[in-house]
RNA sequence: CCAGCGGUAGCAAAGCGGUUAUGCAAUGGUCUGUAAAACCAUCCUAGGUAGGUUCGACUCCUACCCGCUGGA
């Protein structure tokens, strides 16, 4: 028997730093992860995070971000950034008012914004990631709907492999242009989809590889009607990647989620999951009395902690004892309570923190299981 | 003692002679490349007390109790 070939152990960025992998990258999709700040960030352990390429084009406008020479001194962020492509909001912003007719083979139509006039296109969302300076470009994809039929699904693979193709001789250009060298240019990211259909997702992955990426994104909605996650993609996708392709779960996941597509393969996940929930009162708590107890291989190893019950006004434990965080070490569950029932911004600031350190947590012990 | 106004659910606060007020609180739930610090659901015999009118009263009438304001 052949050694298991195994996938790459890092993410590089521009500035050749060196990520270990697998990795969690929160979502600041406006060039802010809400209620934090990089200060804040960076106590949660957390490696890089996500900016979205549409909203930036929208607000600030890229000029703002070039007078900053990128993404990263406009935020004071030193750490790893991934660019979406703007490829999620064909789903959430321009099918969804706009129709089906909003994306053509050109690209995107937004309306209720003020750039109705002009069109998205691959070309431009490479060009705006390019001049974020991030360290992942991702292809501009064609959203496949939950509810799309077969007929949608191969469509949407059609015109992501010629966005796919459009993306990836921009990218090329621009790389020359700027002399940028195969050390310290981003990775190109192409995204697969395909919608529920196996045998689209598979021919998806393979044009892909034919174009060449350094790797391949899970498109589309990863969940079927009932919330459950789809694994046979996960996998689909994974058999038919090179092993140096890195794989990226995008807006993926649960952290049980994670832990599953970790074992078939993923190393890059972002979600806004984490952040959200904290702001919904949703905190992750391990199932454990210490971050050293903790087993994410046990069948339920996190709950949920819901700081708006009557019986944690007067609770003066932390929210958990298996965590590190400002929250956890320094405040009540019965002040956190506190915070969210008279609505200051604060509450989501610290829960925020604590949900994405249970995440960095949930990282590392992925890490040192692999190595 | 007189006059005016008022008394509605845990709290606040409307309309109405018959049919869900509503908000907050409470309780349960949702959230997956962020139009979301949001949204959805539930909330029990609510009418100060005792009578009266009426087919039917939280609503109209009478008396009483309580509160606020003004007056003697």
């Amino acid at each position: 028997m052949p050694p298991k070939p195994t996938r790459k152990k890092y993410f590089k960025t521009i500035k050749s730093k060196k990520i270990l992998l697998p990795v969690f990258f929160p979502d600041a999709t406006r060039a802010v992860l809400k209620t934090l700040d990089s200060k804040d960030i960076e106590s949660t352990h957390t490696p890089g995070i996500l900016v979205n390429t549409y909203h930036l084009h929208n607000n600030p406008g890229i000029q703002t971000i070039k007078l900053h020479k990128g993404i990263s001194n406009f935020m004071s962020w030193s750490h790893g950034i991934i660019s979406d492509s703007g490829g999620f909001q064909i789903m959430s912003l321009a099918k969804k008012f706009g129709g089906e007719n909003s994306v053509t083979d050109k690209g995107v139509k937004f309306k209720q914004t003020k750039n109705t006039d002009t069109l998205f296109t691959p070309q431009k969302s490479i060009q705006i990631q390019m001049s974020l300076k991030t360290d992942m470009v991702v292809v501009l994809d064609d959203f496949t709907t939950p509810t799309a039929n077969y007929q949608k699904a191969k469509e949407t693979v059609d015109r992501t492999i010629l966005w796919a193709k459009i993306c990836k001789k921009e990218f090329e250009k621009i790389c020359k242009q700027q002399k940028l060298n195969k050390k310290n240019r981003p990775y190109l990211l192409g995204v697969v989809q395909g919608g529920e259909y196996l045998d689209l997702r598979k021919e998806c992955t393979q044009k892909l590889v034919k174009i060449g990426f350094d790797g391949l994104g899970y498109g589309g909605w990863p969940l079927d009607k009932d919330g459950q996650f789809n694994y046979d993609i996960a996998k689909i996708i994974a058999k038919y990647s090179p092993k140096n392709y890195l794989l990226y779960g995008l807006g993926i996941g649960k952290p049980d989620e994670i832990v599953n597509c970790v074992d078939l393969g993923w190393q890059i996940f972002d979600c806004v999951l984490p952040t959200r929930d904290a702001r919904h009162k949703r905190l992750y708590v391990y199932n454990a009395d210490s971050i050293n107890k903790i087993n994410i291989r046990q069948e339920k190893f996190y709950s949920y902690f819901v700081p708006n019950k009557e019986k944690y006004y007067r609770d003066t434990k932390p929210v958990s004892t298996a965590c590190d965080c400002l929250l956890c070490t320094k405040y009540t569950r019965s002040y956190l309570a506190h915070l969210f029932k008279i609505k200051d911004m604060t509450a989501g600031r610290l829960a925020t923190i604590h949900n994405l350190r249970f995440y960095s947590i949930l990282m590392e012990k992925l890490q040192n299981e692999s190595r």
